[in-house]
RNA sequence: GCGGGUAUAGCUCAGUAGGUAGAGCGUCAGAUUGUGGUUCUGAAUGUCACGGGUUCGAUCCCCGUUACUCGCCCCA
């Protein structure tokens, strides 16, 4: 029997691959337009750490981390915990009062699988640690959709919402809860464990009566002072001025213990029940929550698994990778180290190229350069060796030139294309 | 953790009203022996997911298991 591959992982294969990277670099590029700074951290962090950020209640520290150890260490199911410590112990403060950073990473998380959900799954994402302005909150939201803008990706909304600070939504909440009681047992099974848990997260549920139920709820924003309203009407109005088109979404809450005010998330139809693309928001307490000095931040995430699924569905043009300038066929034991010899001293030059190394016939390797897309392909054989000149065929026409001196062959004959 | 669907060649999938399997694509070889993409000819490859039951006989029917997949939950 094989060994198969954990569940909810999966291989990128060669031709995958190479499209995942140069998303990936087209990622990196709008990232450094807009002077966010790559950070790395571990695969793996004391578990301790998530348990303060992410909170303890939440379902993926509660039962969704992969720990080991004796539980002692945990593998990162999310990035925003990792950077923040990482400010925190770096102490980037001192650097720069105000720190922009991007991550592209994988994550880890024991949830069952679906579609554009793994178990190992990559995000990117970005924070900005240091400032309360307003204009970091349209910054962020600005950046995400570049991203995504310059990926030709157009059809997400972008949904945005506050939630207000602790003490705003104490007090909500004790209305919210106040309501949904008289109506506790017509909520789905759900929503009413949520009521004990995390009652906020009964905003979004996807139950028609639940929502039956919300439409005379009381409205989050309404309980909010005016200082949180006009930090929100001001990113709102800058986010138009910039024609950054958004929906407020009163309902619009997040899943982790650390978010204050700002949230915001952008869904793609193309998506299936995942269909939550990219989301973020400000998280002013969460320096101070794992024990450093204060420092207000904001940052987004973005499944690149979901991603990629959005950019399959929507026939993106995934650049190929280069083409074989040169592949040559060689016939003997002496043209065969030849050959070698010759795509050494190319490839010192920078010509992709390549030979046989299963000793196929003339046919087979040509069926060989045929099937790598090769540009050229030079036949090595007792005569080429003999007379130290031979032919490079052009494989798009059948052209063929005559090369003098084979063993000091230009390489610019390959540069072109 | 809960529910639905699926499981046959490397890939996409047929199929047998129960008699141990096929196609297309791909791979390999050949079409007078040193030249590809087209065409033609030929070949290899499957414990028909695993275990049990019914049966003279199961890939097909029944039960169980596992894997994959979609959804709930959760989240990006």
């Amino acid at each position: 029997m094989l060994i198969q591959k954990p569940k909810g992982t999966y291989d990128l294969l060669p031709e995958k691959a190479f499209q995942r990277t140069s998303i990936e670099n087209k990622i990196r590029s709008i990232f450094s337009d807009f002077n966010y700074n790559e950070i790395r951290t571990p695969a793996f962090e004391k578990t301790l750490l998530f348990k303060r950020g992410i909170g303890e209640e939440t379902d993926i520290v509660s039962k969704e981390m992969y720990s080991f150890n004796d539980g002692e260490f945990t593998l990162k199911p999310e990035m925003t915990a990792p950077v923040i410590r990482a400010y925190l112990e770096n102490s980037l403060y001192n650097e720069s009062p105000l720190q922009k950073l991007y991550y592209i990473s994988n994550m880890f998380r024991r949830e069952r699988p679906q579609a554009g959900r793994f178990r190992e799954f990559s995000q990117f994402g970005a924070e900005a640690i240091g400032s309360a302005d307003y204009l970091v909150d349209a910054e962020m939201i600005l950046l995400a959709d570049s991203i995504l803008k310059s990926l030709g990706i157009r059809d997400v909304k972008i949904r945005i919402n506050t939630i207000g600070t602790l003490a705003e939504r104490e007090i909500y909440l004790k209305e919210f809860k106040n309501y949904l009681s008289k109506y506790l047992n017509e909520l789905s099974g759900d929503s009413q464990r949520r009521f004990e848990k995390n009652p906020l997260r009964i905003l979004d549920s996807k139950s028609e009566k639940d929502n039956e139920i919300l439409k005379d709820a009381p409205v989050l924003y309404e309980f909010l002072n005016e200082n949180t309203k006009k930090y929100f009407e001001d990113i709102l109005s800058l986010l138009g001025t910039l024609n950054v088109d958004y929906q407020t979404d009163y309902k619009l809450v997040r899943g982790f213990d650390y978010y204050t005010s700002t949230t915001f998330e952008f869904v793609s139809d193309a998506l299936g029940a995942q269909n939550s693309l990219l989301g973020g928001g400000r998280y002013d307490l969460l320096t101070e929550q794992l024990g450093g000095k204060p420092a207000p931040a904001i940052g987004f995430a973005a499944g690149f698994e979901r991603l990629m699924m959005v950019l399959e569905n929507s026939g993106f043009n995934f650049p190929e990778e280069k083409k074989l300038n040169l592949f040559i066929v060689s016939m003997d034991e002496e043209s065969k180290i030849t050959a070698l010899k010759l795509i050494t001293a190319l490839r010192a030059q920078n010509v992709k190229c390549d030979t046989d190394y299963l000793n196929r016939s003339v046919k087979s390797q040509m069926k060989e350069a045929n099937r790598m897309n090769a540009e050229y392909v030079l036949v090595l054989g007792e005569d080429e060796i003999r007379s130290n000149s031979g032919k490079i065929k052009r494989m798009s026409d059948g052209n063929e030139t005559e090369i003098p001196d084979i063993l000091n062959i230009n390489s610019d004959l390959f540069k072109v294309s």
